[in-house]
RNA sequence: GCGCCCAUAGCUCAGCUGGAUAGAGCAACGCCCUUCUAAGGCGUGGGUCUCAGGUUCGAAUCCUGAUGGGCGCGCCA
């Protein structure tokens, strides 16, 4: 409809060139709206008002000419614009007829799933990275934003025709898995009965025993050294006075020395392996599955090949023993090393080898979805990519901002100190993860959100998944009930009836359904799923108030099926919208 | 100190990328109600869109500055 209405502004314009009311030069936008108020119809444009100053013409003079061609044109189309008038400094207020706005009934029933996915996005490759959390520990509340984040903006590219892949990096190599390892050794060394001080700086989880037992249930006492050997001239912890990172750094090698190349492998391992796994599980248990599981350490091979393609276009420099990439060339605060004085490569190199392998692999746009906690991160990477020149601006970085647990009015708090935290796990646990997926959605990324558990748990209206959801299963119940009366709904002659539906409340349902595939596009495009929860919480206000009102199952049976089709169309787009939400659509609450 | 993000009703948030009289839901207040199984329904009040400038036909929206809050400024990952 709304490109049927543009067309005929264009017309009309094109009309007042050749007659030389309009200069010829001018070519407006044509922008067609959805009105906020009922009274200005059914869309708004606003074209007159930006024709105005070229064409050197008040703009409701200029409207009222484009509006009278435009209704002249549209009553010989019957295509179902039925009035188009002037209002306010200008605006074209189009009108729309009954038939045309219940069509999307119809439309809707014969769709099904595929009502509102769309091919917009012709089939381009793009890539959503998101999650990411270094295999070190169980995901955390903190995560489960960025995995529901994640995973909608993917599933509404998709469904707007983007080829998406859903991509994890895994930090399976560094310093924090080599500290987990030996986390993981010192542990099952006390399991064996060894008796020493844990590092303070180790990873102090629960989690940590549990693969320690499965490495003792393997490995037997095979890996157990005395303890006065493990720690033999190691230098102090920072509680006995000296410093943490140098005491675990020493623990570390003194973990690889006595355990030997593959045993300790087969540790670290055993650490990565079950830690990713337990990750792998929560998220699938959330409805947040990736197609590549992107290993760093796979990129060791490339990571020098990439500081060699930096070095030869000139891009690093020496200092003081170390490497540096000058990043402030391209905008970054400061330069950064990229190779250590002890010769590893850091961090960063890893990601610049990252990135540059994301874009080998053919995307039109990388989307990277990050806690917002890194965003002194963006600029030395798009500075990285330019370097290598490549195209920083096809890369995307969407910073998720925290959010704040509440229980009623309580805050929760949360420590990642000495392993206690509240784990993505507990929080799907006990709120649900339909409740999880749609709160963490609800704010725009950017925005800080506030998290209220018992909201999330209620069964009340208040709770909009609850809301949404109810709507959905009162449909189902209807359906239930007309059965028990041993009646059943006719469809066909439903959709055939639908100009029963005279309500304004059936035709206020029937115009929001049609918004749905719009909606549907802008969230995806925009990289905003609240668009889409804010969206489906007025369909179901809207469907509430109109089972409020009136009966759907009357006596009468043309409208009873007619108003049924409308409730099934809702009930579809309802369950379209939970879908890609990853949310459930009960039959029944 | 420098950088990024945010600021809209008492509270939690929308505001369709610059349009018409800034909207929902809670909470408050006032009526109605006992239902297609539905924890109710309808209505009212509530705003200097943090502040000050600027851009233009037109600004909550864009630009500059200020204020307040969150976060970040490692040869950690």
């Amino acid at each position: 409809m709304k490109e049927y209405i543009a067309g005929l502004i264009q017309s009309a314009v094109d009309t007042l060139k050749a007659s030389g009311e309009l200069p010829l030069e001018v070519s407006p936008k044509i922008t067609i709206d959805n009105t906020r108020d009922k009274s200005h119809g059914d869309f708004a444009s606003n074209v007159a008002l930006t024709l105005a100053k070229p064409a050197g013409k008040p703009p409701r003079q200029i409207a009222e000419r484009l509006c009278s061609i435009i209704l002249e044109q549209a009553i010989a189309d019957k295509k179902g614009v039925e009035k188009a008038e002037i209002a306010g400094p200008g605006f074209i207020n189009f009108f729309v007829s009954s038939a045309s706005s219940f069509a999307v009934v119809p439309e809707i029933l014969t769709s099904g799933e595929a009502y509102g996915r769309s091919n917009a996005g012709k089939a381009q490759k793009v890539q959503v990275e998101f999650v990411s959390a270094n295999p070190t520990g169980p995901l955390h509340v903190g995560h489960g934003r960025g995995a529901a984040y994640g995973a909608t903006v993917a599933d509404l590219l998709s469904a707007v025709g983007f080829d998406v892949q859903r991509e994890y990096y895994v930090n399976d190599a560094g310093r924090q898995m080599n500290i987990l390892a030996t986390s993981i050794w010192l542990r099952y060394l006390e399991l064996q009965g060894e008796t020493f001080t844990f590092p303070c700086n180790g990873y102090k989880g629960e989690y940590v025993y549990d693969i320690a037992r499965g490495l003792g249930d393997d490995h037997g006492d095979k890996l157990r050294h005395g303890a006065a050997t493990v720690f033999e001239n190691i230098p102090a912890d920072e509680p006995a006075g000296g410093d943490k990172e140098v005491h675990i750094d020493a623990l570390i090698a003194r973990c690889k020395a006595l355990l030997g190349e593959e045993n300790y492998l087969g540790v670290f391992d055993s650490g990565l392996d079950n830690i990713v796994g337990d990750i792998k599980d929560d998220l699938g248990g959330f409805g947040v599955h990736y197609q590549n599981w992107f290993s760093e350490k796979s990129l060791s091979e490339s990571i020098d090949g990439v500081i060699d393609q930096l070095n030869k276009s000139g891009h690093l420099y020496e200092k003081e023993g170390a490497l540096w990439f000058r990043s402030t060339e391209f905008g970054d605060d400061k330069d950064r090393v990229v190779k250590r004085d002890n010769g590893e490569t850091t961090y960063f190199a890893s990601d610049i080898a990252y990135h540059k392998n994301k874009f080998e692999r053919g995307f039109t746009q990388v989307i990277n979805i990050w806690g917002a906690d890194h965003h002194g991160y963006i600029a030395r990477v798009k500075a990285a990519l330019e370097a290598l020149e490549l195209n920083p601006e096809q890369l995307t970085v969407k910073l998720v901002q925290f959010a704040i647990l509440y229980r009623g009015t309580e805050r929760v708090q949360m420590s990642t100190r000495s392993g206690s935290f509240v784990t993505l796990r507990e929080l799907r646990e006990e709120v649900s993860n339909d409740a999880a997926r749609f709160f963490y959605v609800t704010r725009k990324a950017e925005q800080h959100m506030d998290f209220d558990l018992e909201l999330a748990k209620s069964e009340s209206k208040d709770n909009p998944v609850y809301y949404i959801q109810y709507a959905h299963a009162r449909i189902c119940s209807v359906l239930r009930k007309l059965a028990a009366q041993s009646s059943n709904w006719n469809r066909e002659n439903g959709l055939a009836k639908l100009e029963l539906l005279t309500l304004e409340h059936e035709r206020d349902l029937a115009s929001k359904l049609s918004k749905y595939p719009e909606v549907l596009n802008n969230a995806a495009i925009n990289l905003e799923p609240h668009a889409l929860t804010h969206y489906l919480k007025e369909l179901a206000a809207d469907f509430h108030t109109y089972y409020n009102a009136h009966k759907m199952l009357v006596e009468d049976e043309n409208l009873r099926d007619a108003r049924i089709a409308l409730g099934m169309a809702v009930r579809q787009v309802v369950a379209n919208g939970l879908k890609l939400l990853g949310v459930s659509a009960p039959e029944e609450m």
